[in-house]
DNA sequence: AATTTGCCCAACCGCAGTACG
DNA sequence: TCGTACTGCGGTTGGGCAAAT
């Protein structure tokens, strides 16, 4: 390619050369133009005969991530940040799928949003730090279990979730999970963009009736399950083992939720989405101390962890 | 007020997969 | 079957801007 090293914003005066750099508003217009003529696709041909001196490519990208309808923009919401962990937790860094999970999101904004306030956490960890960040994942997916089952009468605590050892992939360490969350000061509400609901996005069942958990509220969640899994560390919860299950989904040593980056998932979750953990506790008889709630024992996982590496 | 630092995000690049002649 | 063009994806870069010094 004749294309100098990146120089974005330095652009060629010569009507022989492509453009490069930020797009002006009038090749937008001419892109919008265009496609609204032609359609979308073909992008080489669009590139030569539309008039813009862009390559199909960037054509293409600017149509994708930025000039398309239906492109939504802004900061992510809380739900579709739910999203983006638990949907990078199953598949990785695979971007474009997790977009389409998220309607009018792209792949770029989802993988800029990952890197920048995901992955700039990203550092060595202690065994501290992993005590406090489990803690800190495990307390959130509660929160979020706790909308879902609220309003629900039926109380499902105490069961244990089966996992279908295969007896060659997975290896797995489970503990049933008391199910009481107590959640102290004004953490919970349906009209707090901060209320954990991330099955609203994608389920049009019955996880849409308000129920307020209020101060000194308890509700009865659903028993999660903590499972390392080969080089994988997660927490499962039923919808979450599903996918496992079913997706054959293994996350590689690169992934954030492998354990050395699991610190900056969690911390993020808590983190970014400005969520008042400080707030909310475990009750008391869950205590997170020597013996990790949900049946965990800490002692067991690091050593687990340290034999995986 | 000036400079430095760090963050965010749009855009680019290279590569792999697919379509087509 | 092979070669070429096109498309899409994930990783990376660097400009702009705000915060910090």
């Amino acid at each position: 390619m004749s294309i100098p090293s990146k120089s974005v914003g330095c652009y060629s005066e010569n009507d022989n050369e492509l453009r490069r750099g930020p797009w002006t508003l009038e090749e937008d217009d001419m892109l919008i133009k265009y496609i609204a003529n032609h359609g979308e696709g073909r992008w080489n041909l669009l590139a030569m005969s539309s008039g813009l001196r862009r390559t199909g490519k960037s054509c293409r990208l600017r149509w994708l991530n930025y000039l398309r309808p239906d492109v939504k923009r802004g900061n992510f919401t809380t739900q579709e940040k739910l999203l983006i962990f638990e949907l990078h937790s199953k598949w990785g860094n695979r971007w474009s799928k997790i977009a389409q999970q998220l309607p009018g999101r792209t792949d770029n904004e989802i993988k800029n949003y990952w890197r920048t306030r995901i992955q700039k956490h990203a550092s060595s960890i202690d065994r501290t730090g992993f005590l406090e960040i489990a803690k800190r994942l495990q307390m959130i997916r509660c929160l979020q279990k706790a909308k879902e089952s609220s309003s629900s009468a039926v109380s499902i605590q105490n069961q244990a979730i089966p996992l279908p050892l295969d007896g060659v992939s997975h290896y797995s360490v489970i503990g049933t999970i008391p199910t009481q969350i107590a959640c102290h000061g004004a953490c919970m509400n349906e009209g707090d963009p901060t209320f954990l609901n991330q099955h609203e996005h994608n389920s049009d069942s019955d996880h849409n009736n308000g129920s307020c958990i209020s101060s000194s509220e308890s509700a009865n969640i659903p028993n999660m399950t903590l499972g390392y899994t080969n080089s994988q560390f997660q927490a499962l919860d039923n919808s979450d083992f599903s996918s496992c299950a079913y997706d054959g989904y293994q996350v590689n040593n690169n992934n954030a939720y492998e354990m050395g980056g699991f610190n900056l998932t969690t911390t993020m979750v808590a983190e970014d989405l400005e969520f008042p953990m400080y707030d909310c506790q475990m009750s008391e008889s869950n205590c997170l101390n020597k013996e990790f709630a949900y049946g965990w024992n800490m002692d067991e996982l690091w050593q687990f962890r340290n034999i995986q590496k």
